[in-house]
DNA sequence: ACTGTTGGATAGTTTCACTCTCCTGATGAG
DNA sequence: CTCATCAGGAGAGTGAAACTATCCAACAGT
């Protein structure tokens, strides 16, 4: 198919699409003559992923770039591509700064990982930006007044360590190859706003159980 | 305080809290004379809110005005507010279309909430932005290609409504009044990337347990 | 009185994700 | 063969969002 049915086909203008394509978030074509090219099936599926990063996922695009690089690298095992493709996406940038929250954050994240016994997480430490994210989120509750204890973090750990199972397992009933590393890059990214979607569903129907609509 | 105070304890530059002040997120301070006025604790308290839902929580301005505005309007109850304050959070803005995805979307959904007996929700049905998001969330995912069961989303759900709950219980060791109200938003808005950036974290913790590291 | 700040208003600046305009080179109907 | 049309590529332009810089008159501390 040429750039114009690629275009009604995704719903994406072409003008975007020549965009991403400058961008290198897409791959070109396969040239047909010195001006034109031709797009199979799987430039779509990367369109729509690409869409679905940048526009539900909020990922920028030297981000997304980025991520969709670690997913074409078919050097690296499953673990290595999930893991990088996760370590290229967006954490909530640092300004950390090394007062005495971020340092009280640093200590409750190292308790909690010690205490759920998720000792990869902790021999990494803090060069990952999951791991750093983490810090910035607890420092910036202490921050402004509302300090985590690790008793009141263990549950939220212990819960999301089920949904990463159920995560993995989901992942596992696809088939293995590059589509199942855009499982895993989708799974990151678009489960996101459903979790938290049903976080805040959860929140409100839980709120009128106990205190009633008011 | 004076601005100038008001800017290093906080870290912010004057210049952005002036404009802060402009767009309203920021009551103005006690005015002292016709150009001085002067600020609290209670400022640099909802300052350093604003910094945290804008920074870390990547709330729009305009949102986070919205938001406060329910922070601040004393005539209703906590469930109110709290619901309020949650509305009009941001959601991953919707372009939903009304396809075949979509329709699916809102079938699984509404079957979920009858399942979990959500019916406060459900009655509320697609008018709430939350709901909303949630069908564009599981529409992307049936476009991209991987459809969502019910029996893959309730697990995930159940998971949420505990997480929900516990939420609830660590508002309740709050003093009420606005410190409730605003311990409320940082959960909304703060936790989300602590929970996201926990998910990761087992991820990466539980694909090393089950595939090595590879 | 003098120096430096403060609050307020207005006008830049930067970044990001597109979108528009041009241009060259096919391509297909008549 | 011709001529309007469309493809692909490159560069400049656009609009929104979140700041940031510049002015200016009114104070405040010394």
């Amino acid at each position: 198919m040429r750039l114009g049915e690629l275009s009604e086909r995704s719903g994406v203008s072409i003008a975007t699409i020549k965009y991403y394509l400058r961008e290198r978030l897409l791959p070109p074509g396969r040239r047909v003559t010195a001006t034109q090219a031709e797009y199979d099936e799987s430039h779509l599926r990367r369109l729509r992923l690409v869409r679905a990063m940048i526009q539900v996922g909020r990922v920028p695009v030297a981000t997304a770039r980025e991520v969709l690089g670690h997913v074409d690298d078919e050097s690296l095992g499953l673990t290595m591509r999930l893991g990088a493709a996760t370590w290229a996406l967006p954490q909530p940038e640092d300004e950390v700064g090394d007062d005495a929250a971020a340092a009280s954050a640093r200590g409750t994240l190292d308790a909690l990982l010690a205490e759920l016994g998720w000792d990869t997480a902790r021999e990494i430490g803090d060069l990952s930006p999951v791991h750093r994210g983490l810090v910035t989120a607890i420092a910036t509750l202490n921050r402004l007044g509302f300090p985590l204890s690790l008793d009141e973090l263990v549950p939220y750990a212990r819960h999301m360590g089920e949904v990463a199972a159920h995560d993995l397992d989901l992942l596992e009933t696809r088939p293995p190859g590059s589509e199942q590393v855009e499982a895993a890059v989708a799974s990151a990214v678009l489960y996101d706003p459903l979790l938290l979607g049903l976080r805040r569903l959860a929140q409100e129907v839980e709120s009128a159980r106990r205190y009633g609509i008011t």
